[in-house]
Formats: structure tokens, sequence, C-alpha cells
DNA sequence: AACTGGCACTCGCACAAACGGAGTGCTAAA
DNA sequence: TTTAGCACTCCGTTTGTGCGAGTGCCAGTT
């Protein structure tokens, strides 16, 4: 791709900003007279020109103005991505907000996807930190009634895990608790790994739990994504390209399949770094259902521990000089949580 | 409101039947065609005349068909309301897959959001059911961090809290374990009411973690309802009487506000027999953004026990011959799930 | 008395034609 | 290199027209 001279840029970044606002074609005349700018409507056409002919503008029919390509949001993208900030007061209306609520994940998830809707008007999506390597901490086996006993299982980070098992046989209180004492001094602050190669002697029920408890954390670190939090899903029904029906069906369907959300999720950050911020525009090509929209999305969490991913969807003219920042920000502050979270021990 | 004739009836059904089939105004000519009563276009002209007059149909405009008013779909539900059943292949359809779930609280609500979705084409809600009264079964203390503590209390009725704690000091993890063994042994089958008035010696701190245990248990049983899921979003975007911006978004929002979707299920189905089943056709006036949409609703569960509530939200035209008998289905089967887990002790 | 056929009338809707406006590209002049 | 001017394009809106579906009513039939 050639390389911009300043004046163009300065007017692909102006044209985009608006475009932004208003979600109108926006045109030379209106570009000269609304901003200040010692440059004619003809000049800046001839500019318009050449950024249509890069590649970053297009018409949307012949005669009407310019409306930025997905290259074009790349390139105001990737200009503006250092030097968006979040304002102070906002940055602590918000770790206010975290540092109030209750101590608990589905707090932080909850507040943080809404915080993310409000501040992005659009759809926010928070995956809860996926457990990259866990190590066991405690587990209680309670009978519920008859065959059925309600395991719950404690991991070092503080993650629980709850689950009703169904056993061959009834079993009584006593001898599930006695397993649960021989496993707790057992497996205490092992791994996954070191567990699985262990065998356990004195009553058979203690090797059944056993491999219970393996499956249950092999189920935590190998799921691709936690939970998924959403907020925000009414807030894309109001623009503007979103007029006709289809449009935010596709969109929003998609929040209606975890699977196909904590894919994208998953694909889409894989291979990024924790504290860095993807911005996929257009669906990349890649997802069909996204073509209309963009999405600003970042991991957050402690690498090789526990990682989450969170995002912020809306149309593909969505208000990124807000966006980033805010994604940018709340990532970090979940960041934060997670590590205090795990360093505890 | 004044009687109809056996033939007025007939036809309004009938209209009422088309409009929900078509969504289009149906005319007296496109009637007497289309379904072989032995009556002429002007006789039915004549009978739809007299049904607008008592105020169960409506024109559009003074040249259209005919369209049922909320007072029409009144009718219209609470005639066919006994009489519409689900195939038996489809319940056992359904049946099957509750039977086939993880015997889990949160599998069950999912399921049942989802087949209420897919089924009645509308949007589902499931609230978790809420605990009326409620039995101390086991507490477990586990500490994490320095003074944080996780708590799991479990109910007899199988439900499971777990909760974060802030002690005011460190405590050993064998200290802690005491207590909780005393707890346990003390608490064991007592309601809140009982557990309130009860005052423990040995170790302080005992009667700091049982006063948590109670605010816990108080909070279960004082939520007005339990967690909600929700399903087929997306369903009612397609409807063409939401082909405006404003309609789905205004009905949309409501799930995007937990507080008042539990207010609406908790108020409208608060003096309302498990087992009934309740209509609200275009808000009742009462919510405004539901006017144009109707909520078949019901309670399941043990009356006295745990009940919750269920039910479907769709546009007024919705397809109530199928959501009808589905909600009521899916509303048994859950009371019966319920049932089964809290008589098991 | 109840039903039906016929008729005049009313609107909404779909389609076409006309219009205005915003914007463009190009050229020639500063 | 920039700017003013001009001819042109094409969209969106408005206006006009005809069609069709539907209605209400009346007079005639069963």
């Amino acid at each position: 791709m050639p390389t911009l001279s300043e004046r163009q840029k300065t007017l692909l970044m102006l044209i985009i900003r608006d475009y932004i606002d208003t979600a109108q074609p926006i045109g030379s005349k209106r570009l000269a007279e609304h901003y200040h700018i010692n440059l004619s409507s003809a000049t800046i056409r001839n500019e318009m020109a050449a950024l249509t002919e890069m590649g970053y503008l297009r018409q949307p029919h012949t005669s009407a103005g310019r409306v930025p390509t997905e290259e074009g949001y790349r390139y105001f993208v990737s200009e503006m991505m250092h030097s968006a900030q979040l304002p102070e007061a906002v940055q602590h209306t918000i770790s206010h907000q975290f540092y109030q609520s209750r101590p608990e994940l589905d707090q932080w998830m909850t507040l943080a996807a809404s915080i993310l809707a409000s501040q992005s008007q659009g759809v926010s999506v928070v995956a809860a930190p996926h457990v990259e390597s866990t190590k066991f901490k405690h587990v209680e086996l309670i009978s519920t009634q008859g065959r059925q006993v309600l395991m719950v299982l404690v991991m070092l980070g503080g993650e629980v895990s709850q689950q009703i098992l169904t056993l061959a046989e009834p079993v009584a209180q006593e001898r599930l608790s006695g397993a649960a004492t021989r496993l707790n001094g057992l497996l205490a602050g092992q791994t996954t790994q070191a567990i699985s190669s262990l065998t356990v002697r004195p009553d058979p029920l203690d090797q059944d739990i056993l491999l219970l408890i393996l499956q249950d954390m092999r189920r935590l670190t190998e799921k691709a994504s936690g939970e998924i939090y959403t907020d925000g899903l009414t807030n894309i029904l109001g623009e503007p390209e979103f007029s006709e029906v289809d449009g935010p069906r596709r969109a929003l369907k998609i929040f209606e399949e975890p699977a196909t959300l904590q894919d994208l999720l998953a694909k889409t950050t894989s291979n990024s770094n924790v504290g860095a911020l993807q911005v996929l525009i257009g669906g990349e090509g890649e997802y069909d259902d996204l073509r209309q929209c963009s999405l600003v999305i970042a991991r957050y969490g402690v690498p090789g521990m526990a990682t989450g991913v969170l995002g912020v969807l809306g149309p593909m003219r969505m208000a990124y000089s807000r966006t980033i920042p805010t994604v940018r920000f709340v990532a970090g502050l979940l960041s934060d949580l997670v590590s205090d979270n795990i360093s505890g021990e």
C-alpha cells in the first residue's frame, strides 16, 4: 500500500471520524466548510479521489460522498490506537466500581460486561478466565440422596467446581468423608499430571473419586474458555446500519451459540499476548455473520496461569476512540484482579 | 361483553388463526374462499362488522381486512386454552432430552429455555426455582489466602451457595475446620428460623460464621426468584411486526434489566398456583414496553418449598396453540424434577 | 327473517415520472 | 499546485395515477 502524505492522512482521519459520528457519506464541500482546513472543496476532492484510488475510501454511488472501506478503518484504528486514552475521571469511576463490588468472579465478569457495554454502546463479551494449569486444593463429598453425591472441588487459585456424582451404590456419609480426608491429604497442591499417575489403596472408593476429580480438573483446563458474560445486546439494534431486519439477527445470533463465540474468542486471541489489543474489522474475511461488524478484543489475566478474553462487538462504524481505551483499561483491571487472586498462593 | 353466536365464534377463531399464520389483515372474501364455510362473503362481512362492534376485531384502515384486538386474542386464548395439546411425539422428545441431561439445575434451566424458545419461536425465560423454605445441610470452610475464606453451604434440597468471606484476621485452616465440624453437627436439618435463635459457645469464630450462614440462607430465600435463563432472543427479530427498529428494542431491553424482569415474573404469578398458566396479552396495560407482545407464563415447582417461573415472550400474534401446551408441559416436567430433588430428603 | 348478489365507495400500495440537491470529475485559470 | 466553474450523475423524495382488496348498504331471493 502506498504511503499517505500528511495532508491525506489528516483528511482521512477527519473523514472517518466524521462518518463515525454521522453515519452519512462525507462530501468534499461539507468537509471544507465544517472543519476549518485551508483547502477548497476541489482540492479535497482530488485528495479524496487519491484516497479512494488507494482503497481507503469508497463511494456508495457515483455521486454520493465517501465512506470508509475496511482498509480505511484499519488505517484509522492503527493510527489512533496508541493515542486514545480514557479520561482519568472515567478510569476512577470504573476502578471504584470494581473495588466496591463483592470479590467474586461472577460479579467482576458481570460488571466488566456492563461497563464495556455502556461505555462503548456496543455489545460486550467477557469470557471468564480459563485456567491453564491448576492445582488441587480441597475436595468435599456430601451425600445428598441415595447414590447421588455432591462433590465440591476447590483449586488453589480459588476456582470452585461442583458436580453431582451418581455412584454405583449408596455410600454412607462417613465413608465419603473418610475418602475426602484421605484424598485431601494426598493431593494437596498437586497438579493434574502428578495426580494422574497416583494410585490410592485403602478403599476402592478413593480411586473412583480420584478419577472423577481428575476428570473435573481436566474439564476445567480443557475448556477453551470460561463462561461467557454478555451485555448491551440491544445497543446495536439502534444503529442505523442495522435498520434492515437481517443485519442484527446475523450478528446477534452469534451470541446465542456459545460454541461459535468461544471458538471465535479463542482463535482470534490465542496467539496474542495479554495486554495486547486486537481489532477485527468486518470479520476479517473469516466470519461471514460479522461482515458488517467490528470486534475490539483483548486477552487479560496472567499468562500461563489463567487468562480470559473480553471485548466489544459493534458496527464497523463504532466509536473506536472510546471503545479501544475502555477495553484496554478494563482488561488491565481484570488482569490485576486475577493476578491478586492467584498470587494469594 | 355480549355473548357470541356459535357462528360468530367459529368465524372469530378462524380469523385469528389465519391472522396468526399470515400476519395479514383478513378480509371477508378470502375467508369465504379459503375455508369452506357455506357462507357468502357478504354474510361474513355482517358478522365481522358485529365482531368489530363488540371489540374483538379492528380495521387498520377503512378498507382493509380485520385484525384481532387484544380482546380478540383474549377470547381466542381462553377458548383454545384447554383444547391445545402437545403431540405425543414431541412430549417424548422433550422428556427424553431432560432425562438424558446431567442432573444439575443449570443444565435443566438451560435446556428448558432452549426447548421453549425453539418450540415457540419466541423468547423464553426460565427463572430458577426460588427456595421458599430451606434447611441447612452442610457447611465447609476453606481458607484461601490471608483473611479470605471460601464458604460452601449446602442445603437439604441440594442447593449450593458459595461465597468468599473476608474475616477480621487470618485464621488457620484447622480452626476453620473445627468450626465447620461443630456447626455441621449443630445445625444439620435446621431451618433458618431455628438457627437464628441459636448461640454457639466454644469459639467466638463459630458465632461469626453462624451469622454469615444465616445471612446466606436468608439471601437464598429472600430473592424474589432465582437466576434467569433466556434463549431465542433473536427469534422475534424476524417477526414482521418488529420490522421497525424500536419495537424489538423495547421488548428486548426488558431482558437486559434482570430486576425488571424478575419483578414482572414475580408479580404476574405470585398469586397463581403451580400448574396454572397465565397469558398476558399486550402487557395488560401495565407494561408499556410489552404493549405489542404477549407473555405465556407458568409457575412450576413444589408450592411452599421451591417454585420458579417460566414462560415465553412473543409478538401478540404468537403461535399460542403451540406455545401454550409447550409451556404447560415443560412446567410440569420441571415440577417433577424439582419435586424429585427435594423429596430426596 | 336470514342470506346473498350487486354496486358504489374508500383507501392503501405499488409503480412511474418529475424534481431537487449533493457530490463528482474535469478543465482552465490564478 | 491550488482553485473556481461547469456539466453531469444519480439518489431520495415527492407527486400522481391506477389497481385491487375490502367495505357497507340495499334490494332481491329463499
